[in-house]
DNA sequence: GTTTTCACG
DNA sequence: ACGTACGTGAAAACA
């Protein structure tokens, strides 16, 4: 078999690389593009050339023989911007764990390096590739050397050998350095005979072969040509002497040490998931499946099936050590209806045991409702949901490796097994999806053979018991032990707990919306058509984008980066112009209330409970709130009577009521307390309207005299000061001119100058430390502020203001339902949590118990956690949603 | 799979 | 001067 040589101009490379890729960070603000399109462009090579050798050369900073020969040499180079700098060492080090030569030597060009190994290969017998962004490689190809240059930033290679040469530029690659010395290269300030191009070079060179042959030959030529050439003789022959590639410099290497060895697959992962590089993690891991068992980890692994005698034996030792690993796998969809295919159980995280017989489950009873148990495991909330129908709640879901790696980085959205393996031991464990397959060929975990399945689980299980520790360490560095112990962990149980409950629907008030709204979709859909002369797809912004802007020549405000933007806002400004807008308006909004929630809803009621189970997200948010799918009831509408109406869906069960809490003005009170600003605090404590007292302050008149534009420019204000405040933003809220709205924001910042001082100590704060912090600890990394652009350190600057203050707002709710549930077990109460949006908790009330509910739920939620200004919930109690509001 | 739109706090 | 409010999820169209 022939070797095959790639040489890498690694300078050229990761320069093209930086340029082609938009900006990349990881959360410790590295910039990462450079790195990750010169690691796609590694594997590409890899794959296509299947080299049995290969070297990545680099340039050095020192001089080379070149500036010395003339001074101008690349004189007008820019230096490396910072951005790409920061990447050269970690490139380097991936290279290293690649186990990929790296060739660098003072004094010589990048281009000389791999022009003298290339030559020694090809004596050698190789095939030779070298891979760079720069043409002036080309001179070295010839029949056995091939130059592959990169086109399109990096997407795409061009391949030339000699013959190629002599095809396109009809001179040999020789010749091509005659053709620099004539022509120049303006980028690496080589001179070439002024007044000559690549057209006049080729056809010189063509003529007369060489530099040398045609300076002995001016004669020949007339005119300007012959003038300027016997001109410049001179630097005709210094500039081909600077483009000659050298391709014996002295370097002793030996062409075997570039053999490729194999990668040291942990340290390939380890950078990888440093510079967080998800979806090469997951290819790399794959790749290397073949070669190696990566599913069991340790192979020391072992799996037992239960029996009485074995069952008897581990509940003992589980009772000795006070914890067990666990995990479970259901089958069936629906959470009334799960049946359990099985529980691993393990106490050593290496030995485990398979429990799968209903009578098996129940001798496990025991230890899983124990409080004395420390239950530890992996998305703990699916255990606890997955046991509930055999009437098993689990308690003391002490540690969950997933809430666990959401705590230390909100941000990564990485907390599935196979990316908190990855990261903390660079070893890939199978994925769910690898087990189970995607889309419409998965199948399902009762499809897979028992072997398989156990492994899989065993590895989880053995992946639970080696992180914990590592995990445990980091949440006591980052101060965050009374976040994760006190709040997220208990907060499992809670959110298993209002899944598992679910919350009950009107299927026939939700059908009677069903037909009112499809009646009144046909007529204005019958409308709209009238008034564009023709059917279309009101759905489709691109087609009323033509209607709209190209039929009826409206004047478009704003553009999509496909089109013309039809969007609410859009539609409100022509709504004067022609009768259709308010129609399509119309249209959609009842489009949406249809498609998106009565025909949502009516899909996704349980069979079995009648009831909805939304699925209550604890680790999606950056800012620490939870998030709610299949369906997302944290999002019915409310805003308009005609949306609000679908809460009359949503309905108590018999004897109960639902008990509606929600915090007054949450994230303004915390405000108040981060910043400490007296009139802020002013106004909670003396129970002030916030809105109309922030306009008293601005617009300065008391407070009796604002009226209903202030307060209601106030309101935006506040709003932005939460968001981050910035003037276009607010100038876009309000319909008003940017110059205005910077008014208000500096009126605003005048009148509470803690907050003025509060908004510049966190940006500084998240600059210097890299991340900001909730009233609990949580902690969010901020890499956008260390951005180069503009618009993403702006973000940062938001993010910074915003998310103690969002987060903090999630901090309280937390703790309030981990108090609310917990008093409600401690009382006895029937009455059940079963829903959060954000700043309101809806329980599920028997009638008996409801004044001691809301008792429950205004002392605990008030009292979740002391500030300097009161916090205030306002309470109802309805039997639907509708009305309890 | 991405884009656009719109529902909520 | 550069363009934007913070945080989500679902449906439909479109490529």
């Amino acid at each position: 078999m022939t070797k095959r040589l790639v040489i890498i101009d690694g300078n050229s490379l990761i320069n093209r690389a930086y340029y082609a890729l938009p900006e990349l960070m990881n959360k410790d603000g590295l910039h990462t593009n450079a790195l990750y399109g010169f690691t796609t462009m590694l594997f590409k090579i890899m794959d296509n050339y299947e080299p049995t050798h290969m070297s990545v050369a680099f340039d050095l900073k020192a001089p080379t023989f070149r500036h010395k020969a003339y001074s101008e040499y690349k004189a007008h180079r820019k230096g490396m911007p910072d951005e790409l700098r920061e990447q050269m060492a970690p490139l380097k080090e991936l290279l290293d764990a690649f186990k990929i030569h790296r060739l660098e030597l003072e004094g010589f060009e990048a281009d000389d390096i791999i022009g003298t190994v290339a030559r020694e290969a090809e004596r050698e017998g190789f095939e030779v590739f070298i891979v760079t962004g720069d043409k002036d490689a080309l001179q070295l190809a010839s029949a056995n050397v091939k130059i592959l240059i990169t086109k399109k930033g990096i997407s795409e290679l061009e391949e030339y050998d000699g013959d190629a040469i002599v095809e396109k530029f009809g001179i040999t690659p020789n010749q091509l350095i005659d053709l620099k010395g004539l022509m120049g290269d303006k980028s690496d300030n080589i001179p070439g005979v002024p007044g000559i191009g690549e057209k006049t070079g080729i056809k010189l060179i063509k003529e007369y072969g060489s530099v040398e042959n045609l300076i002995q030959n001016t004669e020949d030529l007339k005119g300007k040509m012959k003038e300027k050439l016997e001109e410049n003789v001179q630097l005709a022959v210094i500039s081909k002497k600077l483009a000659k590639i050298v391709t014996d410099i002295p370097v002793e290497f030996d062409i075997e040490g570039l053999e490729m060895k194999g990668f040291d697959r942990e340290q390939v992962l380890r950078l990888f998931n440093l510079f967080e590089f998800s979806s090469l993690v997951k290819r790399f891991g794959e790749a290397g499946k073949a070669e190696e068992d990566v599913n069991i980890e340790p192979s020391t692994l072992s799996i037992v099936n239960a029996d009485e005698k074995g069952i008897k034996e581990f509940v003992g030792n589980v009772n000795e050590k006070g914890y067990v690993y666990l995990k479970s796998v259901s089958k069936g969809a629906n959470i009334a209806d799960k049946e359990l295919i099985g529980i691993f159980m393990s106490i050593d995280g290496e030995e485990m045991l398979k429990i799968n017989s209903e009578k098996d489950i129940m001798a496990m009873k025991g230890v899983l409702e124990s409080p004395e148990i420390e239950k530890y495991g992996y998305k703990l909330k699916d255990d606890y949901i997955n046991l509930r129908p055999y009437g098993v709640c689990i308690e003391n879901m002490k540690f969950d490796i997933s809430v666990a790696e959401y705590i230390i980085d909100s941000a990564s959205s990485a907390y599935e097994h196979e990316n908190i393996s990855s990261k903390h031991f660079g070893k890939l464990i199978k994925s769910q999806e690898e087990l189970l397959g995607k889309g419409k060929k998965a199948r399902l975990f009762e499809e897979v053979e028992p072997d398989e399945l156990s492994n899989y689980f065993g590895a989880i299980i053995n992946l639970v018991s080696r992180v914990k520790p590592l995990q445990e360490e980091e949440i006591a560095k980052n101060e965050m032990e009374e976040l994760f112990y006190d709040v997220e962990m208990p907060l499992v149980e809670v959110l298993g707990n209002m899944e598992y409950e679910g919350i009950k629907v009107d299927r026939d008030i939700l059908l009677e919306l069903k037909e009112e709204f499809a009646a009144d979709i046909e007529q204005l859909e019958k409308k709209i058509y009238e008034h564009a002369g023709e059917k279309f797809n009101i759905n489709s912004p691109k087609q009323l984008g033509v209607i709209l802007f190209e039929k009826l020549d409206l004047p478009p405000t704003k553009k999509t980066k496909t089109g013309y933007s039809t969007n609410a806002q859009v539609l409100e400004k022509l709504s004067a112009k022609h009768p259709i807008i308010d129609l399509i308006s119309e249209y959609r909004q009842i489009v949406k209330l249809q498609s998106t929630y009565v025909d949502g809803l009516l899909g996704i009621i349980n069979e079995k409970t009648g009831r909805i189970h939304s699925s209550f997200n604890q680790t999606i948010t950056t800012t620490g709130r939870i998030s709610s799918t299949e369906p997302n009831l944290q999002n019915i509408p409310v805003r308009l009577e005609l949306g609000r109406k679908l809460r009359k869906v949503f309905i108590a069960k018999e004897d109960c009521v639902f008990t509606d809490a929600d915090y007054s003005q949450i994230e303004l009170r915390i405000l108040a307390h981060i910043c400490d600003d007296e009139k802020l605090k002013d106004a909670f404590i003396k129970e002030q309207d916030i809105h109309s007292r922030t306009a008293s302050e601005v617009f300065r008149v008391p407070i009796e005299e604002v009226d209903r534009q202030m307060r209601g420019a106030a309101k935006a204000v506040n709003f932005g000061i939460i968001y981050g405040i910035s003037d276009f933003g607010l100038s876009k809220n309000l319909g008003i001119p940017v110059k205005k709205a910077k008014e208000y924001i500096t009126g605003y910042l005048d009148r509470y100058e803690n907050v003025r001082k509060y908004m510049d100590d966190i940006v500084e704060y998240a600059k210097d430390n890299g991340y900001v912090l909730t009233l609990m600890n949580r902690r969010r990394y901020i890499p956008e502020l260390r951005s180069s652009n503009f618009i993403l350190k702006n973000l940062g600057k938001r993010l910074a203001m915003n998310t103690p203050i969002q987060g903090s707002a999630a901090d309280i709710i937390k703790i309030a339902m981990v108090n609310v549930h917990k008093k409600l077990r401690e009382k006895g109460l029937r009455s059940q949590l079963i829903l959060q949006v954000h700043d309101e908790l809806i329980i599920e009330t028997y009638a008996e118990e409801k004044d001691v509910v809301e008792e429950i739920l205004r002392s605990e939620m008030e009292g979740a956690m002391n500030l300097a200004v009161p916090l205030k919930v306002d309470l109802s109690s309805a039997s639907s949603w509708y009305d309890a509001k």
